[in-house]
This record gives structure tokens, sequence and C-alpha cells, in this order.
DNA sequence: ATTAGGATCCTCT
DNA sequence: GAGGATCCTAATG
């Protein structure tokens, strides 16, 4: 048989050409890594084009462009003029989908991000999209670089996950979809499922 | 436990 | 000049 993108190495089985809300769902109970620090995916949340909520709404700009670059690239933001904030593209290249990266458990190099940020509380550590850009130490010259690829790392953990979905947290617009996913009863999630 | 305000900066009105 | 895919601290109940 031959490989497809979804088989392909350092994807973890995971096809970045499908709907932002399928590969958020996936995402959950996967192991992210960059330059070796980081744990299992906890959260996510799906942006999809033509959604007001999405940052390829209003089209492609410089600051937005690795968005509707090709899929499985990372897609980086500055949130509230503080944050770095981590997204994985989805579909086909111009299209304008992606899945932002909101926590994960950490478990590899938790002193490192300790120290990138300067506190020590563990359920705290990469819980929250700015938390989580801090501690694994996103900036925005990883934008379009490919999670297949160093620095990054991509790979499977549990099996079958047990995963929670609800509505998308600090948004204003498109606040009913419900595109926000979730490992079940983690204690590092940014906030409860309801 | 919950709330309020500040930090900070790029884009759009 | 406003406001955001946020986080932290400090002040309350």
């Amino acid at each position: 048989m031959k490989a497809k993108t979804s088989g392909r190495r350092g994807w973890a089985g995971i096809n970045f050409f499908d709907n932002s809300v399928v590969v958020a769902r996936q995402l959950i109970g996967k192991v992210l890594l960059l330059d070796g620090v980081g744990g299992v995916i906890v959260e996510t949340e799906a942006y999809d084009q033509g959604e007001p909520a999405a940052h390829s709404f209003i089209g492609e700009r410089a600051h937005n462009a690795a968005l509707f670059g090709p899929p499985g690239r990372a897609y980086v933001y500055r949130s509230y003029g503080i944050h770095w904030c981590l997204n994985l593209v989805c579909r086909e290249p111009g299209y304008g989908a992606g899945v932002l990266i909101r926590a994960i458990a950490p478990t590899l190099g938790v002193p490192i991000m300790e120290r990138r940020r300067g506190r020590d509380n563990l359920r705290l550590l990469c819980s929250g999209p700015g938390r989580l850009g801090q501690a694994l130490a996103v900036t925005p010259d990883l934008n379009g670089k490919s999670v297949a690829a160093t620095p990054f790392k991509l790979a499977n953990a549990e099996q079958n996950p047990k995963v929670v979905r609800g509505r998308r947290i600090g948004l204003t617009k498109a606040v009913d979809l419900p595109w926000r996913f979730g490992l079940k009863d983690s204690e590092f999630l940014s906030a409860p499922f309801r």
C-alpha cells in the first residue's frame, strides 16, 4: 500500500489536509515536543476559513500568512500584545484553517519550562495558549515550519483517549461553535468542560 | 472563589 | 483610538 499523507513519518497518523475540527479532535492525546520539551496535548481549538473568529477571516496578510501556507506547519500569532501562541495549519495551501494548541500535560523538560516561565506550578505550566507558548519557547520564527521535523516532534501516546468537546474560549464571535476539544478529566485543562 | 485592572502591540476603523 | 484565539496580581466575599 502506498504511503499517504496520514501515514507519513512524523505526523503521528494525522492528516493535516483534513478539516481543522477533525484534526483538533485527533490531536488530543498526542505528544508534542519543541526541542525535546513538552508533553501530551490535552486541549485544542479548531478555527476555519470564513468563520469570523478565525484569523484567516480577514484574508491573507503578512502576520497570518503562515495560516494560508501548507498544512502540518506552524502558525504563530501574538495574543493581546503579550503572548506567542501556537497553531497547526490544516487543509490545502491557501485555505486558512488551523488548530490552536491550548494546553499540554507537561512530561519532558519540566525544569526547562519552569525556568522559562519563572514559575514552578506544574498544573499551570502549559495550561493555556500563552503559558504553553512561553514554556515551549514558541516564537514567530517557527512560522511555516513543519511539525514533522526539528525542532518539532509529534508522536503517538494514548491509543484511545477520552475526548470531551465544548465551546471555544475567550471569543466574542462565533461563540457557539463546539470546536474546543479536551482530554477528559485532565488537570491541565485551561478551563473545565461542561 | 470570584473579580478587576494592568501589561503591551499590531491591525483595523 | 479600540480591541484582541491571554495571563498575572491584588483585592475582595
